[in-house]
DNA sequence: TATTAACCATAACAGCGTTACGCTGCTCCT
DNA sequence: AGGAGCAGCGTAACGCTGTTATGGTTAATA
């Protein structure tokens, strides 16, 4: 519900209407509506891990791999918008707020794109650094663009001819990816070779 | 109210009480909960800007303009977490949900940084480009950060030893710079040159 | 002065999350 | 086999939300 009608949707009592039983079903397994909203959550950052899963390593160019997930990232929060603005978005719904052990979660996808960037520094890619904050770097970026994309703020005729949100993503990676140390020329053959290569 | 006791405390009754009216009174000056929270926003815009605006220009070095700009924006989420949570993170308040000319005040205020990006690009410490497209990048970076701290996944103790958010913005804003085509140790100067000069 | 318009207090409605109460039907122990 | 205990859930209610119809008060206008 809260996926395909949105967060308003998502109330205890059309939740019980659909299922056929009374609000007390609610409180007999959930307890209240916001531990049922975090049942939720918890198959939502499962959904998403297993999108992240899905991306192949590739020890040859991380940063390609990087860039894949980046794709697998912007993509999720587009083709469910309502979970991510509850994932990471802060959206309070139904009195619902995100928990520590919640956060924990969503830190824990951070593994996956870090490796790759280990990975990148090892291989002389990008500058050495502390790849934890390399990697929450980058996430402020994906963040930003997906949120930003989600909230209505950031649309395909903003961005002038032809350049769709999916062109402005490859824009931002290149330069993460030279901010990070990598030259122009390597990141854009990255970008090439991540090209086709999602799921 | 809503900067202060934060979206759960703006409910109509609330109001109205506060200033010992009666439910009517929001609906003869604004029509509906929705409206007067657009109100609200139009004034949470106004004091973003307001902040901006105090940046003082910087032709000589329009790279450490343009950070101060980035400090100012996050201070601002930081500072109003509330109000920058309705303007710019899509939270549903009341009901309300944005619009396109609200949007349009919020895209309003990337002509400040936009213009610092013209100049920095003219002086060839920036690489030619859309500048348009560059300070959406950068856009997303800020987003990112500002949203994140907001709603707790960006926290100083996930970003090890004496590293607080201050510094992690430094280091954002100086590899932003490195990936529009500054160099590292121009970006890192321009850094140095902006620290103290906010307001 | 008479008329009209704006303003707002009252009371109500539907929907929300939540809870006290009571019934039903299952399980388990003797 | 039979009775005790209890988990599960339907009913109805409470207080909260945004919203609105009604009607009375006030102020400005003709």
């Amino acid at each position: 519900m809260l996926a395909e009608r949105g967060p308003a949707a998502l109330s205890a009592r059309r939740l019980v209407r659909e299922v056929g039983a009374s609000t007390m079903a609610v409180y007999t397994h959930f307890g209240s509506m916001p531990a049922l909203v975090r049942e939720v959550i918890r198959e939502g950052f499962a959904r998403f891990m297993e999108r992240l899963k899905k991306v192949r390593t590739d020890d040859e160019d991380p940063v390609a791999e990087l860039f894949a997930l980046c794709r697998v990232y912007r993509e999720f929060a587009v083709a469910e918008p309502h979970v991510y603005a509850v994932l990471f978005g802060g959206s309070g719904l139904a009195g619902f707020e995100l928990d520590d052990s919640d956060r924990d979660m969503g830190v824990y996808v951070l593994r996956v794109p870090r490796d790759a960037i280990v990975r990148a520094m090892a291989l002389g890619r990008f500058r050495e650094a502390d790849s934890w904050l390399v990697v929450r770097q980058l996430w402020c970026l994906l963040h930003g663009l997906s949120d930003l994309e989600r909230t209505g703020y950031l649309r395909a005729d903003h961005l002038g001819g032809g350049v769709g949100l999916g062109d402005f993503l490859e824009l931002v990676l290149r330069d993460f990816a030279v901010g990070a140390g990598d030259t122009v020329e390597a990141a854009t053959a990255s970008l090439a070779e991540s090209a086709g290569r999602n799921s």
